[in-house]
DNA sequence: TTCTCTACTGTGAACGCTCACAGAAGCATG
DNA sequence: CATGCTTCTGTGAGCGTTCACAGTAGAGAA
């Protein structure tokens, strides 16, 4: 286990291939899969690695290869945002983990400023790293468009705006999820449905602004533009969107808010305005982060399956970086209820 | 600036070396601080440099120096703590930022669970780090010991209780700060003084403790224990703390909350049992962290120096990687009055 | 037998850099 | 003139690994 000496010079591959009576390439071969290894210098390499508590040297590695065995998470949104969003806490432990399997760390990159953004786009391109699981909600992002010229395998959370061409990413059915809910909440008997909408520079703001018109207009329902306000995923504009559509459309019996965190905010304006929910107004939200299960009453959502939204960002990223070309990949929500509906 | 061609092999010293007519060594004795080189000499590596874009290879130069150039921030917490408490936020921001001024990235390590503790830990101890930044307030937490044992540079944010000996810290100075704390609320007029505390497993926790005693002693106010209730830095216990002191000590006229986020639960539990900030009862908290402003009132709370933390963490470390011995420094804190008190 | 094929193994040559050393040039000192 | 010192420069070796290649042994086919 431990070392014997203090702090003596780690062993080497040749330390390793000395012991088990083999050569160099052999325990290469044993180190990188054991193909074309008999089992019996399969054995005493393992043995022999273990005796000498030998682990291989990743520079020398990265120096041949010209891999660095390591990814970055990079997050192009002002650090506060990270802070936020209970959304980002369990994206970043999923990627962790995920890599983890494959025995990648993972390097935490927050580039908010402009300075910051050109620095690390740097590092990047330097080849510092295999690739970038890439956070931006904001459209218009260039950081996006310049990896990818410059070469380095990218996979981006949510579906890019605007950008030119192929470009890998992971997203939920924003449409999907946001027709479940507004179907949710039509089939409960509800008529005046409002919507807090998500920024309209954003894929999901955009798509579940979508899914709503579209499952009203089927329903029969008319579309009244005084039943939408629109917000930026922050609590605050939750509150202002709610006051809004009180002032403009008193008669709502529901609303859909694009995320849970502004859903928050919604019902605290609703509490206030002595709007029972579900009551006189049923209300639901998106994300099914932590902020559903904190509020009161807990919130009806839509889940956004961000465990596999992490895992998948990091197979297609694996794969893109083994030669595999960029893809899509989008995966469905699932309706959770709870008590505002 | 750009490269020309699509992708071609980077430009290595060699390269450099030719399109400056020197040798190799000169072209490196210029990228490791320029000494004995000729001022000719130094200016044509230079342009060289400009024109074929070279980035050193950072594998290369690792492989021999056995330095890894990059630095860990290892946060041994739950996860979760890391995303509730502001104070993180601040703390990581501003170790990134003084890091960037050495052009050493930050490798973020979030070891939660004591499975990802053992891998981090053989990660680290196997030299993919120059040096570790610990984020830990959990005392008996063993993995600084090992780090320390294992002779990796180590320095930790708050004073290690219970560790052995010589580990590096920075901190604040708590026990100054909860002295100034009490005093200020002393000097409104206030005798019947509680105090809400930290976790008493940590050296925050206890320091603000003793801090809080000394001056009521000082000030000839008798100790009375039914003031003294203990939290766990969270806004809940903040709650639960104030109920309990309101239940055991009615008369209480002010209380000193050991953080910001306990007392915005403190500020909860007092404006539902219709006392009044400040004129009933004067809060004061402790981080001025961004909750101190985000409560109502804002909160008067002692200033921890986060950025001035964070800048002398990494200058400690760096020294401790350049051979210099363990070293502790001890902050200033700072009164910041608001509507509170 | 002889040839071919497969499974396995060892060896030298890189990868791109730093470091130690040798040596050159310039200048002052004995 | 030789000697020493300082400043600067080039060269070879080597860091620990992977990769391409050559080579061996054994099995099966001709």
């Amino acid at each position: 286990m431990s070392q014997s000496g203090g702090r003596r010079r780690p062993p080497t591959i040749h330390d390793v291939a000395r012991e088990a009576g083999v050569s160099r390439g052999t325990v290469s071969r044993v180190l990188n899969g054991g193909h074309y290894v008999s089992p019996t210098a399969q054995e005493a390499v393992n043995a022999a690695i273990r005796r000498t508590g030998y682990v291989v040297n990743r520079h020398a590695r990265s120096l041949i290869t010209g891999r660095s065995d390591s990814i970055g998470f990079l997050l192009t949104e002002p650090q506060e945002r990270f802070f936020e969003d209970p959304n980002f806490n369990v994206l970043l432990r999923g990627c962790t983990q995920a890599l983890a399997a494959h025995d990648i760390p993972l390097l935490l990159m927050l580039a908010g400023t402009e300075d910051e953004r050109r620095r690390i786009t740097r590092y990047i391109t330097a080849g510092h790293v295999d690739g970038v699981l890439l956070v931006s909600s904001h459209s218009g992002d260039p950081v996006a468009e310049q990896l990818r010229d410059a070469g380095v395998p990218l996979v981006m959370c949510g579906k890019p705006i605007g950008v030119g061409s192929k470009i890998s990413y992971v997203a939920a059915d924003d449409r999907d999820g946001a027709r479940d809910m507004v179907r949710h909440l039509v089939s409960l008997g509800r008529r005046r449905v409002g919507m807090v909408t998500g920024p309209l520079d954003t894929p999901g703001g955009v798509e579940r602004l979508a899914g709503y018109r579209e499952v009203l207009t089927e329903a029969g329902i008319d579309l009244d533009e005084r039943l939408v306000a629109s917000g930026d995923y922050s609590r605050a504009s939750g509150e202002a969107g709610a006051e809004l559509l009180l002032e403009r459309a008193p008669d709502m019996d529901a609303v859909f808010v694009a995320s849970d965190l502004m859903a928050q905010g919604v019902l605290s304006t609703l509490h206030r305005a002595g709007r029972s929910v579900p009551g006189d107004v049923a209300v639901g939200g998106f994300d099914d982060s932590s902020a559903a299960v904190a509020s009161s009453p807990e919130l009806t959502t839509i889940r956004q399956p961000y465990d596999r939204i992490s895992s998948e960002m990091v197979r297609v990223l694996i794969a893109q970086i083994g030669g595999d070309d960029p893809a899509a990949v989008i995966l469905p929500t699932e309706l959770v209820k709870r008590q505002s509906t």
